[in-house]
RNA sequence: GCUCCCUUCGUCUAGUGGUUCAGGACGCCGCCCUCUCACGGCGGUAACAGGGGUUCGAAUCCCCUAGGGAGUGCCA
């Protein structure tokens, strides 16, 4: 049974770069008819907080990203950590250190400068007698020499020699475990076989692989994958990807996009661009995974978004964009049936949240009209077609596009104008600007009342214009 | 500094020695469709980091250089 798992730690926000992260796991786990893990790693009481576990498993939920087990919590885990540190200090596997930080420090820069590696020296490996006055640390007996080969399933072979690697800190001063340390205690009990994580811990693993081998386990498989740069090319900040992926929810991404948009970053099935979560699900798998980063790039996503957009059923669709109109500042109850504007705006809205303010005409009346198109639109010549097409509409028995549009083709015929001659204003008229959807969808959405009040006010504003040119 | 990783159009990528003077997508530009805006269609722009090898033949294999990234924390 293959088992992955996420395994955030809540010192920030679930962002792109940890969102990509999960769904590959999730991705791999679901592919192969496994489960999907999630864990808190939380050991660092300092910076973590619980906002930052809600954002994370909200986001996770937003996403459709379930799990199988969890959410575990590190901090709820102690004991069985200190258990394993016991033993291997009891073992000779691990054992005391005492150097201050001052030491330490001092150490690095000699080895700085000196050319070598920064590492610690080993200097308490094998000495017993405590420090007065020192809290020590937990140090990890690592390997003096050989090689630890990470046979990793997106990188292929990587060879560490152990004479690089130092003996690092599983247990601070204050006896609480650290990262590397409480990961493969985690991995190992919750029998973890596939390790999908950020290629920042490709670094970390042949230390890890060291500490499973002591713990008598055999590693997982591990998946290192390539980072996710800004647009920029640089690191993931704050102005671009690094924020709560919830934020991308509040502007009305779908989650189906991101994922859409976010498995197609170091991942491809040839020439494919648009994936349903279900063929995401049957086609990933870790052999097709880049080994470069890849930047981030938010025109894409948008269009991505679009394009799911216009692929969700208008009734669905309709339901989503609710929330989206009250944001908006609209009342769902004071125009159409959101289904209808769905069904109207999906073409031409990129997120819900711009289908829903681009629709706000259909939910409240405004003020004026944009005052360029009415220059443009609202002239002189078109008094009779629109008090034409007015009287055509009241007089109208059912208020629906197809009788909508047979009234203005009508109009426009006895005319002999374009239908751009007439929907052109008809549009200024009832929506206040220049664009909206085709001119009979625009009616009926609008309503009949609201449709026949502004083409009212828009005559008197023609007759009003003919009237100060004469 | 040291260790490890990476390098195809601006960006995401296809490509696993020959069918490729490198294909798709986003973006941008042009045209078409058209009652506006979109959607859609068609076309254009634009790349194998550089240098050495190996080979009849290299984007594809090897080496070097350059550039980028990660780790080097009593963070994860």
């Amino acid at each position: 049974m293959i088992r992955t798992r996420f395994a955030p730690s809540p010192t920030g926000v679930l962002h792109l770069g940890s969102v990509r992260t999960a769904l590959f796991s999730w991705l791999y786990a679901r592919r192969h008819g496994g489960q999907f893990i999630l864990r808190i790693e939380d050991t660092d009481r300092e910076r973590s907080t619980p906002e930052n576990v809600k954002a994370i498993l909200d986001g996770m939920q937003w996403l459709g990203l379930d799990v199988d087990e969890g959410p575990f919590f590190q901090t709820q885990r102690f004991d069985r950590y200190r258990e394993v540190i016991d033993q291997w200090l009891a073992e000779g596997k691990a054992y005391h250190c005492y150097c201050t930080k001052e030491e330490l420090d001092e150490l690095r820069e000699a080895q700085m400068k000196a050319g070598e590696k920064v590492r610690y020296d080993g200097r308490w490996r094998d000495r017993k007698a405590p420090r007065k006055g020192v809290d020590p640390v937990v140090r990890f007996k690592n390997p003096l020499d050989g090689e630890v080969v990470v046979n990793d399933a997106v990188r292929g072979r990587v060879v560490f020699d152990n004479a690089q690697l130092d003996d690092l800190i599983i247990a601070r001063s204050d006896g609480t475990p650290t990262y590397n340390f409480t990961v493969i205690i985690d991995d190992y009990d919750m029998r973890i076989t596939h390790v999908v994580r950020g290629d920042d811990h490709l670094n970390n693993t042949p230390r890890q692989m060291n500490m499973l081998e002591a713990l008598g386990a055999e590693p997982p498989t591990y998946a290192h994958l390539p980072m996710i740069l800004g647009p920029d090319g640089a690191k993931l900040s704050k102005r671009h990807g690094a924020v709560d992926i919830r934020e991308y929810e509040r502007q009305g991404y779908l989650p189906e996009a991101m994922l859409n948009y976010l498995v197609r970053l170091g991942w491809s099935h040839g020439d494919q661009e648009i994936f349903s979560v279900d063929e995401m699900i049957e086609l990933f798998d870790i052999d097709d995974v880049n080994h470069s980063a890849s930047s981030f790039n938010p025109e894409k996503l948008t269009w991505i978004n679009q394009q799911h957009i216009i692929a969700t059923p208008a009734g669905k669709l309709g339901e989503m964009l609710v929330p989206y109109l009250e944001q908006a500042g609209l009342d769902p109850s004071a125009g159409p049936n959101p289904e209808h504007i769905a069904e109207g705006f999906h073409e031409r809205a990129d997120t819900l949240l711009h289908m829903a303010s681009s629709a706000r005409y259909c939910y409240e009346d405004f003020e004026v009209i944009d005052e360029k198109s009415a220059k443009k639109h609202l002239r002189p010549v078109v008094l009779g077609p629109l008090k034409a097409v007015r009287d055509r509409l009241t007089k109208l028995e059912h208020w629906g596009p197809v009788a909508i549009n047979e009234a203005v083709q009508s109009v426009a015929e006895d005319f002999d104008i374009n239908m751009g001659k007439l929907g052109q204003p008809m549009r200024v008229a009832v929506t206040g600007g220049p664009v909206s959807p085709p001119i009979d969808t625009t009616l009926w959405l609008v309503g009949r009342e609201r449709t026949l009040a502004r083409l009212a006010r828009g005559i008197e504003l023609v007759e009003a214009r003919a009237a100060s040119a004469s």
